[in-house]
DNA sequence: ACGCATTTGTTCGTATGTATT
DNA sequence: TAATACATACGAACAAATGCG
């Protein structure tokens, strides 16, 4: 990679054209919000500079950032350019391109993607429609494990729920989750009790807090008799657990989640490719 | 979409360049496995001649298909187009780029690609070294539930396998997988005990077979008395299901597959994004 | 060890098509 | 209808990785 393709872009302001005016890497001095990468290709460094400004909320979710064009004067970069750095947002699915509108923040707000993360689909009929009921909401210090997941100091407060998704009368779903209780400041049982839709809209619009990621680990566990009375199973039934971490931007982990899955009528969907 | 981007290429040869000379779509009546599509951008016309090529075998597994400088001059449009249409093929696995050396066709039979469909993961220590044992082999006619999966008449011969996958002396998967029996003649149980590597690799080289794609549902279930012994669980214990349906080229399912996993020390592991 | 040819990767510029407002 | 924004397609040039002589 050559030196010519290093340059502060955005912070300096230059007149060079990319292939003509070489200067070595300015981002670096003036980079405010951690290093940008000092080598890489310009489009790369573009696409730094946009999850920059999507990390500090400089646009908000739903919201369109500006055009290609504007971004490319901006950066002093071609519309190509710009564009190659977009298109790698909206493939991890950070960005959403709609031709003739412009290019907005993704959203957990809208129906195509709302239960986007939510793998459980029943074996006939279509999609899940499903009830919540919650059972418990409080604020408590952090276990160990749970300030490791979520790389909190120990002790650290948290938020703690427990909740039912039911299909009909059918429990289906038991879930705990953990969510570190500084960036939830406010949540608590009420909260959740009123709120209609998805937890990470809630998340997103009430908390500034967006998931954009999250890693699974599942494995088939016996229904303990709590959990077996509050899935309506025998004791000692198989539930499929799926323990999930969801991570916002920069990695950073913002929820713990724990869900007893009942696969009776139900099962869990993936596709590899 | 205008007229003038929808030109019979490969089969028609016509030096017009893309801009000026309009030809209605002249592919419908010249290709012969399949309809191209008739009225879509000129890169997705060339992203099914590839698929085609690739579906008729005329580029082999791990061998370079042409540069894209060759594919251009052949279809008679820019780099830029083909490049645009190698980029999706090589998104979805079916290709893959490497500078300065080509492009070339995916293969189960590289170390990096080897065991990408394989989720299980040890939850202590580094990636699963897992043994096989072959428990079964045989050829039979297929029950209506696999005829189904495998979208053959009811009653079409398949192929039959059991085998065990251990880590170190501990059982930890067991697999139940049926073939359709005319694309796998020959396969037997001496075939697969001989066999070294991943079994996607034999499909791909001894039956010019290609898995490239697959879904998954998952399930917890309690082990049979067969299942537990083969497993060394208890009768009863809560194992995860895994019930595989693999696709090639057209979405043509060749494998059902249904493993067992013992989770106590290992687990599944998904990535949402 | 060096340079050269080939191939993909990056970047620019320009023009036109299509969808939305 | 016009303006705006993303989508497609072209061409050109140079960079980087690879392999060969």
């Amino acid at each position: 990679m050559s030196l010519a393709q290093n340059r502060g872009m955005a912070e300096t302001t230059h007149s060079s054209r990319a292939d003509s005016a070489p200067l070595a890497g300015v981002a670096e001095g003036v980079a405010p919000a951690g290093p940008l990468p000092a080598f890489a290709p310009l489009y790369q460094q573009i696409k730094s500079l946009l999850l920059r400004s999507l990390q500090l909320g400089e646009w908000q979710p739903g919201q369109p950032i500006p055009s290609e064009m504007e971004l490319a004067s901006r950066y002093r970069v071609s519309q190509g350019t710009v564009r190659k750095a977009i298109d790698e947002l909206a493939a991890e699915n950070l960005l959403v391109r709609r031709q003739g509108k412009g290019t907005f923040v993704a959203t957990h707000a809208e129906e195509k993607t709302q239960y986007r993360f939510l793998r459980l689909a029943p074996d006939a009929g279509g999609p899940a429609q499903l009830q919540r009921r919650l059972l418990d909401c409080r604020r408590m210090r952090s276990t160990p494990e749970v300030a490791a997941a979520l790389q909190l100091p120990a002790g650290e407060p948290v938020v703690e729920v427990r909740r039912l998704l039911l299909d009909g009368e059918r429990p289906v779903v038991l879930d705990d989750l953990w969510l570190p209780g500084a960036a939830f400041k406010g949540l608590d049982a009420q909260t959740l009790q009123q709120w209609r839709g998805p937890l990470y809209r809630l998340f997103e619009s009430e908390y500034s807090v967006r998931m954009i990621r999250a890693e699974e680990q599942l494995r088939a566990v016996a229904a303990s008799a709590e959990e077996a009375a509050l899935l309506q199973v025998a004791p000692g039934a198989a539930l499929l657990s799926v323990e999930r971490r969801s991570f916002t931007y920069g990695d950073r982990p913002v929820e713990l989640r724990r869900g007893l899955y009942h696969t009776d009528r139900h099962h869990y969907r993936n596709v590899l490719s």
